[in-house]
DNA sequence: GGGTCCCCGTTTTTT
DNA sequence: ACGGGGACCC
């Protein structure tokens, strides 16, 4: 292939076939081919040759995964370590290592298995110099990438007003999802944000990365792309290293990543890639549908192997989750079938319920709730999945009230906490003289009477001479230039930092920690904290230092840090857990609630708005993600009314309601919410059933009615669509509602 | 250099 | 309504 970075689709390499290998010689009755179905047993047998496996929700996916493994190494195919398996999640890697280990001993733990980034660094860090970088690099989080560009920005007097250095940050993360270096970027691609200065941007972001040593999360598969095409030996290697490569949640890879992989895969051809683009909801992040979509194209001969029965839900609910994903249109095709045997008797229809607003909705679910853990169910078998952060705060709420124990995931996570990255930057700076942001970070905290003139001071010195900034600042204090006082503090803060760093030989890491968050006055200023969550603070330092004692060096706990950004949730006590649909991928619940169905929630209006129809379509998707988390019961609900940036919105339905097949689902609703019944803007007292939604009926209402709804006052029908109604209100403004809110006046 | 006031945004999140 | 961040003033 001429250019390794070419998305050209009409000239793909030429398929060679993989050589001839001796005939697998695993025993037909090894261990992990027991129990499993024709089209696994397919997909872990089938061992040579590109293969796409497209694996529906609750088919066995991890079990391939890892019978796969296992099938290649025992059959002598290959040596652990010429095998890359590679995941999104860190979570989703230690599973797999655990499983695969079980299957075939330590050999496991020479695989070459880890997330993209986690992969990507092994690589970097033997060849930094190659790509401008050296060996021991730091990996910057999102807000140290944040200040890195600020400070760019600045310096080029862009207004950060006018353009949010976020909105930059972003397009320059979308740049480098798409492994476009600088040099690829065409100069109007950003139209024009930052007045079209954003390729400019990128480069200096870049070059000021390099020069503190520094790389962000995109940059490790970018550089390693980079050093790829640079160093065509080195890349040769390690195709010829890797003679099996597997790839799980092949629908989530971006363009980077899939480059990465086609790299790499070249020389032996035996790729797997495993998938469902059914279950693909993260394009706002980069992720690349297509990648799923082509694989025949860019691997021809490739097999495609569907794995489609489901060992997880009932019958109702995969009629219900295949009945709606069949709306989407670009799909690759597939039908979950259940793979268990269900009594009819005792499996329930996927049930719909209308209620009049949003506490009554947490009221309704929670009551459910009760009922099902009065019937002996577990706590930790429930879930309710929502779209969007806000919507969790209802449910707390009412499951606090009502003493019914639960969970919240997905609040800031352990290492992101503000304590934390402090810390993180006192160990960074005495662990690495050049971490400059470290140094920014940390030279005036706690407060040490150094502002912006001091600051300002140390960076001419650095810029002047360069130099990293803590250099620059020993410098410094040498002179006159500083007022007395913060000269003073800032020699203290230097000599402070040499006498950690002289300590790092000897001393063993978690007691170093313990001593220069001490020395440093940082545990003392939030001890000396009055704000309530000031004690926490010092709490999670400690737990941070306890952290420390786990790994043999402090380098070897900030690389795990800085790619291991996850919280250790416990999975402890009989909890209920309240997350979002996103969160929620990859997990399976006995019962599962997903409220906020309506239109502008779920499908969420943002998402309509700005990605159209593709924007629908992944909506979609998340909804089929929901209902597919289910194993036995599934409540679906939604609100006539909702408070939103404390106003009062009607809601109507989510269109996906509508989606779901009749024969498996029980609909219900508040009497009032019954499209085309009676109006009534009373407080339903008792629920009526609900059966088939008449969208088109007519309405009671003609253009020119004055009406009056219960929150939002009289006002006049302006346009009748059905049981739609749009109205004038007096008050309010125009608004669509449902006609069985509003009564004549 | 630190506090106060105002204005803006307010989907989803991993590494 | 509310919180966070930036600008401005003391």
């Amino acid at each position: 292939m001429s250019d390794p970075f070419s998305l050209d689709d009409e000239s793909p390499a030429p398929f060679r076939p993989a050589p001839p290998r001796p005939p697998v010689a695993v025993p037909a009755d090894a261990p992990w081919l027991a129990g499993l179905n024709p089209e696994q047993h397919q997909a872990v047998t089938v061992t040579d040759g590109p293969v796409l496996v497209l694996s529906g929700a609750g088919t066995g996916k991890t079990r391939v995964l890892t019978s796969r493994l296992a099938q290649i190494l025992a059959g002598g195919r290959a040596q652990p370590w010429q095998c890359l398996a590679v995941t999104f999640t860190n979570k989703a890697a230690r599973e797999m290592r655990e499983r695969v280990g079980h299957l075939v001993g330590p050999a496991s733990e020479s695989l070459w298995l880890g997330t993209f980034h986690a992969l990507c660094v092994r690589i970097l860090r033997r060849h930094a110099e190659a790509v401008g970088l050296k060996s021991n690099f730091t990996i910057l989080d999102s807000d140290d990438q944040l200040r890195l560009l600020k400070q760019v920005m600045e310096a080029e007097g862009i207004d950060a007003k006018r353009w949010p250095a976020q909105a930059i940050m972003g397009t320059i993360q979308r740049w480098k999802d798409r492994g476009q270096p600088p040099d690829k970027v065409g100069g109007a691609e950003a139209g024009d944000l930052a007045g079209g200065r954003a390729a400019d941007l990128y480069r200096l972001y870049q070059d000021r990365l390099r020069l503190v040593n520094a790389c962000d999360f995109g940059d490790l598969l970018l550089h390693c792309l980079t050093l790829f095409l640079a160093r065509p030996d080195i890349l040769a290697d390690y195709q010829g290293q890797f003679r099996y490569i597997l790839v799980d949640e092949y629908q989530d890879t971006n363009v980077a990543q899939y480059l990465w992989l086609r790299l790499l895969a070249q020389k032996h051809r035996n790729i797997c890639c495993v998938g469902d683009d059914d279950q693909s909801i993260y394009s706002w992040r980069g992720a690349e549908v297509g990648n799923i979509l082509k694989f025949e194209r860019d691997f021809p001969g490739a097999r495609v192997i569907r794995l489609e029965s489901n060992y997880r839900s009932t019958p109702h609910i995969l009629a219900a989750a295949s009945h709606l994903i069949a709306h989407n249109a670009g799909r690759l095709g597939k039908t979950l079938r259940p793979g268990l045997a269900h009594d009819p008797d005792q499996t329930r229809k996927v049930r719909v319920r209308g209620v009049w607003d949003g506490p009554e909705e947490a009221r309704v679910v929670v009551d459910e709730i009760e009922a099902q853990q009065r019937a002996g169910q577990s706590l930790a078998g429930m879930a309710i999945l929502v779209r969007a952060g806000f919507q969790t705060r209802e449910f707390e709420e009412r499951l606090i009230t009502t003493g019914v124990p639960y969970r919240v995931l997905g609040g800031p996570r352990f290492y992101e906490r503000q304590e934390i990255r402090d810390a993180m930057a006192y160990l960074r700076l005495v662990n690495s003289p050049d971490d400059g942001l470290a140094f920014e970070r940390v030279v005036n905290l706690p407060k040490r009477g150094l502002g912006d003139a001091a600051l300002q001071m140390v960076h001419t010195v650095a810029r002047a001479r360069g130099l990293p900034l803590f250099e620059a600042a020993r410098l410094l204090v040498e002179t006159d230039e500083l007022k007395p006082k913060p000269r003073t503090a800032l020699t203290r803060f230097c000599d402070d930092v040499l006498r950690w760093r002289s300590n790092l030989e000897t001393m063993d890491h978690p007691q170093l920690a313990d001593l220069i968050l001490d020395e440093s006055g940082y545990v003392e200023m939030w001890k000396a904290d009055k704000s309530p969550d000031a004690p926490g603070r010092v709490e999670n330092l400690g737990e941070l230092v306890r952290a420390l004692g786990e790994y043999d060096s402090l380098e070897q706990f900030l690389d795990h840090v800085a790619l291991v950004m996850e919280n250790d949730s416990r999975t402890d006590t009989d909890k209920v857990v309240v997350m979002t649909l996103h969160g929620a991928k990859g997990l399976e619940f006995d019962s599962v609630f997903l409220p906020g169905w309506e239109e502008g929630v779920f499908p969420h209006q943002r998402a309509m708005d700005e990605g159209g129809l593709a924007g629908l379509e992944e909506e979609r998707r998340l909804a089929y993600v929901g209902l597919t988390r289910a194993r036995r019961n599934l409540l679906i609900t939604f609100a006539g009314n909702r408070r939103i940036y404390n106003q009062w919105q009607a809601s109507l339905p989510s269109r996906f309601l509508d989606e779901l097949p009749e024969a498996h689902v029980e609909r219900q609703a508040d009497r009032g919410l019954h499209p085309g019944g009676a109006p009534s803007w009373k407080r339903p007292a008792e629920v009526a059933t609900w059966a088939v939604p008449e969208r088109r009926k007519t309405s009671d209402f003609d253009e020119g009615s004055r009406v009056l709804h219960p929150k939002f006052g009289p006002g006049t029908v302006l346009a009748v669509d059905g049981d739609k109604l749009e109205i004038a209100f007096d008050k309010a403004g125009t608004k669509k509602v449902l006609d069985s809110f509003v009564e004549l006046m």
